[in-house]
DNA sequence: AGCACGCCGACT
DNA sequence: GTCGGCGTGCTC
């Protein structure tokens, strides 16, 4: 009998951190998946070691008798060491447990099936059913830049920063290093990130075009709409080495990819990147790592590089050590296409609440007179943010939140967008009667209904009204309905586009030529230090939709449009320039200043409970054990006091957050390390605390 | 987390 | 007299 021991998805607080003992026959090789019985129950498990190390914690002069592996899933391959390296170091850096993060990367429908459904699965698809198809299409002819980056990636491994603006042809370069990666192993695979769900589809597509001739089953999706099934699948595909590429959201970068060779993060800055429930993980970060684990090349794309990357891949400074990443450059865009000009309005001389200044609105009519396609970006959904009562100052409070119910004019109803509260607007104000209840502010609603006033004297070719369209997350809750809508702005349907940030993401629109964004404001004073680099993301990504028809730009210049009370801002100055490198040198040098990421590192503890006041003792009796254990080590991390979250109350749960800093990495993780059994102690003495959770490298605070 | 055991209120 | 509420405790 062999000792093995096996991971299994026990949490960190079910004090069952390691890995546990069982007995088998023989050897089972690390990574295998077995069955064990867990208590009363039966569990999946993940052979972590062949021989367990000794638990310490049992004398040795009482053998434990260990119960045996039920059974042996050896119909699968075991996941390969450097996943179990992978999954290790991501499970130790994000101060998770490890069976629990392990066993949270396999698709969860691997824990129903059987042995014997597994092996039926598995030889289905070893033989696959259709020819290896057609030929794949000649791809175009790739510009100078492209060219240029691609031989570069051919000569290191990187990891590299893809720079390249909106339109500069960053696909292309994806697609052509995957096609070299590919032919040059006939086992290698590649993973291809995109930071949301939406995504997919349109990459899909644009790889299965270009690498029909693989085959069907060579490309797999993995993200959280498929299917249980589906994802078990592709999972599969995947693991056995019959996808050859693998594309998805940010659960891919852990999944089981034995032959990895290549990995792109396209629009690498964006926060979706980042896991916000469970396990605080950065896809991102993890394809650095898995990448130079696995020497696998790592491609970062993006036209507004994260701060971090960005930093990285600064040009080496004499005395300092070179830098971390390899930055590529793609200024241009492909074709004539030109960048769009930047236009700002000042609001300061407009009439005070004013929606669509009157610049803006003359030049989307001038637009619109030449059926060109306008898009109006503003972060709000709903009619009105908040209702007002005038006469005894009620406002629309959500009883359960620390925030206001928007106001949604369609179905006249008032919504919490933080726990979904839904109540129909009162006819008269519930503090004192008045039955003249007003609005402030603009959401996307009422911006459509506005647009439509201002615009009710301009007619389509046929006579028509101009037509106006809203894309935000209420227009597009039923599945399909983002395609659907998305497809009537492609096929000129529509005439002016309105949304919210998610328009602003990945999708071509060739016929819109102005784009406006018509309240920025709110981030240029923000209190979330990362709020700048967001805006100038977002702005930068907006105003690329604009002009992708070269012939169209070259015509009549794209233009986008700021509305703001701020237009000498920086921010703008170095936007209106094109001017991403300008802008980050400008933040970097600001955040080295105030010692703020990447120029120190940080993690945040977050607790919730049904008092502010239960959930601040229970982080500061952990800071006060934490700062002892600082003390004693003599190591420089910062615990700062609990403090209440921006979002203090959602669905009457009061949150509170506590930040840890240091300049070095590694002082932070040996502390958090240090500091786990000291959470745990602090927990289980105050009950009043319904859950708390740490984040690390958190991206708002 | 699951799933047990273990003691107190409204039902056939 | 039972069914069931979820409070503590354990799982190699």
């Amino acid at each position: 009998m062999k000792e093995i021991s096996v991971l299994l998805p026990t949490p960190a607080y079910s004090g069952l951190t390691g890995p546990l003992s069982y007995q088998h026959t023989q050897d089972l090789a690390p990574g295998t998946l077995v069955r064990v019985p867990l208590g009363q129950r039966e569990s999946l498990g993940l052979v972590w070691h062949a021989l367990a190390p000794d638990h310490s914690d049992h004398a040795p002069d009482k053998p434990r008798v260990l119960r045996p592996v039920t059974e042996v899933l050896d119909g699968l391959p075991p996941l390969s060491a450097h996943w179990l390296q992978l999954v290790a170091f991501a499970a130790h850096y994000y101060q998770r447990a490890l069976g629990e993060f392990a066993l949270a990367c396999l698709p969860p429908q691997l824990r129903e099936v059987s042995q014997a459904q597994l092996a039926r699965k598995l030889k289905k698809r070893g033989q696959p059913k259709d020819t290896p198809g057609q030929a794949s299409p000649s791809p175009p002819t790739l510009t100078p830049e492209q060219a240029q980056v691609l031989d570069r990636l051919d000569q290191q491994t990187g990891p590299y920063v893809l720079h390249g603006n909106t339109g500069s042809g960053k696909t292309e370069v994806y697609l052509r290093r995957a096609a070299e990666v590919l032919a040059r192993d006939p086992s290698a695979q590649v993973l291809m990130l995109v930071p949301e769900i939406n995504l997919t589809p349109q990459l899909e597509e644009r790889v299965r075009q270009r690498f029909a001739a693989l085959g069907q089953e060579t490309i797999v999706s993995m993200h959280s709409g498929m299917t249980p099934a589906q994802r078990l699948n592709s999972w599969l595909s995947a693991h056995t080495g019959q996808a050859r590429l693998v594309l998805g959201t940010r659960m891919a970068v852990l999944a089981s990819i034995p032959h990895l060779r290549l990995i792109v993060v396209d629009e690498e800055h964006d926060p979706s990147y980042k896991q916000q429930e469970g396990a605080r993980y950065s896809a991102r970060d993890l394809a650095v790592y898995r990448g130079q684990c696995e020497g696998a090349q790592v491609i970062l794309g993006s036209a507004t590089p994260s701060l971090e990357s960005w930093h990285h891949s600064r040009a080496a400074v004499a005395g300092e050590p070179a830098p971390r990443y390899q930055r590529l450059n793609m200024p241009s865009r492909v074709g004539d296409a030109v960048l769009p000009k930047l236009r700002r309005v000042d609001m300061n001389l407009q009439p005070r609440q004013t929606l669509v200044s009157a610049p803006l609105l003359a030049a989307m009519r001038e637009r619109l007179a030449r059926q060109e396609q306008v898009m109006l970006l503003l972060n709000r959904r709903g009619y009105a943010p908040v209702l007002h009562c005038a006469s005894c100052g009620w406002k629309s409070e959500c009883p359960h939140c620390s925030a206001f119910r928007v106001f949604h004019k369609a179905d006249r109803t008032l919504r919490c967008h933080h726990c979904s509260l839904t109540q129909a607007v009162p006819r008269a104000c519930p503090g004192c009667g008045n039955q003249d209840i007003g609005s402030f502010g603009h959401g996307t609603e009422r911006l459509e209904e506005h647009l439509a006033e201002l615009l009710a004297d301009m007619h389509r070719p046929d006579g028509a009204p101009m037509r106006i369209a809203r894309i935000d997350a209420d227009s597009t809750r039923l599945k399909g309905e983002l395609v659907r809508q998305l497809a009537q702005v492609h096929d000129g349907d529509v005439d002016v586009l309105v949304g919210t940030q998610m328009v602003a993401k990945g999708h071509d629109f060739r016929r819109v030529t102005l784009v406006a964004a018509l309240n920025p404001d709110g981030a240029l004073f923000s209190a979330d230090f990362r709020a700048p680099e967001r805006l100038f993301a977002l702005l930068m990504q907006a105003a690329g939709r604009a002009g992708r028809d070269a012939a169209m730009a070259r015509e009549q210049p794209c233009e986008m449009w700021v509305q703001t009370f701020h237009p000498a801002h920086p921010l703008f100055e170095t936007l209106k320039q094109h001017d991403f490198a300008a802008f980050a040198e400008q933040q970097l040098s600001e955040r080295e200043q105030a010692g703020l990421p990447p120029f120190s590192f940080q993690a945040l503890v977050r607790a919730e409970a049904r008092s502010q006041a239960a959930a601040q003792d229970f982080l500061n009796a952990a800071r006060s054990a934490g700062e002892a254990w600082l003390a004693e080590a003599g190591m420089s991390v910062t615990v700062y006091p609990a403090v209440p979250m921006s979002m203090q109350r959602v669905a009457n749960v009061e949150r509170a957050q506590m930040l840890i800093e240091s300049g070095s990495r590694r002082a932070l993780q040996h502390f958090l390390q240090s500091w786990q059994p000291a959470l745990q102690d602090a927990r289980s003495h105050h009950k009043a605390v319904l859950r708390w959770a740490i984040d690390v490298d958190p991206l708002a605070i």
